[in-house]
DNA sequence: ACCCGCTTTGCAAGCGTGTGCAATGGTTCC
DNA sequence: GGAACCATTGCACACGCTTGCAAAGCGGGT
């Protein structure tokens, strides 16, 4: 409860032996100053260390600059390196990124959301859970601007950006075929968020359209530690698999160690596996796995970009190409 | 530029029949109000989707609730962690995070600083690069709270945290010369910060009182990537280390892949190796690396409890301690 | 009936800005 | 010389909130 003391306009006013307004007017861009009181005011700025009060502004204008990004478990690689990606971006473009973690409860995503309206944050960035309805309307309604990526539920007015999740999916399937496997499992996670559910059913449907099977498997939250789980459960089948298409680059690691130390497998001679995100450990030398890449920097771009767009053009979904990144983890290539 | 229309706390007073304070005094946490007017204030705001607005009451309050960090390459896996346990434990203390990016150039830490005072932010953690005295002493006068994490050099007024580096450097020191090691290496990058060079000094320092000389080998930025080329230059020397401290898990996840993979070495046969963070990849089956785990959620939480500490208490420096945590890259333990 | 003390409530000032409006002063053009 | 124009500047209000202050209401004790 320390009593802050920051200095104000007034205070370089004063000092430049000019009017507030003036020094209001040196700050923002466009105004009408003439160049000697602008030389003063900043000179006077410079020496007291002022800095335009970005609150009051934002109250002023209706516009604080803060952008949310509401986002749980970001520690993981693929979720930093887009959180990464866009306080990066949001900086280029002159905002702020506000981080709100939703590690706890379910609802903390709404309750992440009304955090952002109480800072009238111009958007939020919605990086994982789904919000109620309810509250998202009302995020819209108050002219708040929100970016759904990989969320899949519709929200009239919302930016969405997905991936061509099924379609990679089959893709995933067609190499493994062309790889020369015959015998094709899904390692899932029971988190069962659309993207995730998207790819299982992708594989799937590939599987069937080719005349194979797909023996599918889902365990726990989509971690590495899952990943061994599965492997157990899947290369102790008696038809074991040759073929393993994982939700995500963790889950894979993590079959893959379980497969080499526990089972004895080489990958890709005796069983082949494919990822997806491209997180850095898989270009790593032990795993060297095959995935997909993630547009990452794309989506950061987008996503921000569409910030400053007039609301007359507000086409609402963006849909990105997740490419296939050759590596070791598979025969042939 | 979407005109904003947040509902503002007169719209509920009136559709409540109370005047503009009593809506205040409602969301004011020991305010003065009656059960009745509250219920009503309370009803009225929850059907216009009133909230708060934090800008205006910061501005009041002179208190913000916004707190800064300031870091850079946060998708590295340590920083993310770290990153991670920050915003949560700000949240629980019901402040909210400020993310700033400090990838770009040099001056940036300073310019991030910047904003965290134009965002009037009650405090700022620094966990990335060093900030220039005149704008850390800028902060402070101005009665913003300050702290840094592994930054070592001195800045009256703040809190600085820190690891023990060079004990815990000791001690892998002699954790290798137990584990029957006689030729010692250091892999080190060339970040040249405080903590990694503390780290090299320490080890150095152990080996010359027993009477070995360290082979200190220092490359690039603190990767992955930089661990390989360390491996390289280390590995085909005439007289091989059959033991590595490298400064960092990252780098040592590079140097045994590439020992394994590049030189047909056994871990920890051939040479043992210990790292430092405990990344999550460490206990990874592939790597299942001896490292030293930094204690991520007492950091955190001592550096948040500080931010509402009476000025009066401001003991300004926090010695954490590094714990070692035993794997498979070190024989015996 | 009166006074005292306590809780509740409204008024109004103020936080640090941005900006419309009118006034000022200078320059150019006829 | 006067009119017309333009750039610059200061005044004052607004933004949405908190909070000190005083007034109002209320109950209880004498």
């Amino acid at each position: 409860m320390s009593r802050k003391i920051f200095v104000s306009a007034k205070e370089v006013a004063d000092r430049a032996g000019v009017s507030r307004s003036a020094v209001s007017r040196t700050f923002t861009p466009g105004a009408s100053v003439s160049e000697e009181t602008r030389r003063r005011v900043t000179e006077a700025a410079e020496e007291l260390g002022y800095h335009v009060n970005h609150l009051a502004r934002g109250l002023m204008r209706n516009e604080s600059g803060i952008v949310c990004l509401i986002v749980s478990e970001m520690d993981t690689p693929y979720r930093a390196r887009l959180v990464r990606a866009l306080t990066q971006q949001l900086q280029v473009t002159s905002k702020i990124a506000m981080l709100i973690n939703t590690d706890r409860s379910d609802e903390s995503v709404d309750q992440a959301l009304r955090q952002a309206i109480s800072y009238r944050a111009d958007a939020s960035i919605i990086l994982s859970g789904m919000p109620d309805k309810s509250i998202t309307d009302l995020c819209l309604k108050s002219g708040q601007r929100l970016v759904l990526i990989n969320r899949d539920e519709d929200r009239e007015g919302a930016l969405m950006i997905n991936l061509n999740d099924r379609q990679a999916a089959r893709r995933a399937f067609i190499a493994l075929l062309r790889a020369g496997c015959r015998s094709f499992a899904f390692a899932n996670s029971e988190a069962m968020t659309p993207s995730l559910m998207a790819r299982e059913e992708g594989f799937c449907a590939a599987g069937r359209e080719h005349g194979f099977e797909v023996t599918v498997e889902r365990f726990g939250p989509t971690t590495y530690q899952s990943g061994a789980v599965l492997a157990q459960r899947l290369l102790t089948r008696e038809k074991r698999p040759d073929a393993i298409f994982c939700v995500n680059d963790l889950l894979a690691c993590g079959l893959m160690d379980a497969a080499r130390h526990q089972f004895n497998l080489v990958i890709p001679s005796d069983v082949c596996v494919i990822g997806f995100d491209d997180i850095e450990q898989s270009s790593w030398s032990s795993y060297n796995l095959t995935t997909f890449a993630q547009p990452i920097d794309r989506i950061a771009t987008e996503a921000v970009a569409w910030l400053d767009r007039l609301p007359a053009e507000l086409g609402n979904s963006q849909k990105m190409h997740a490419e296939l990144v050759w590596r070791g983890s598979v025969r042939g290539g």
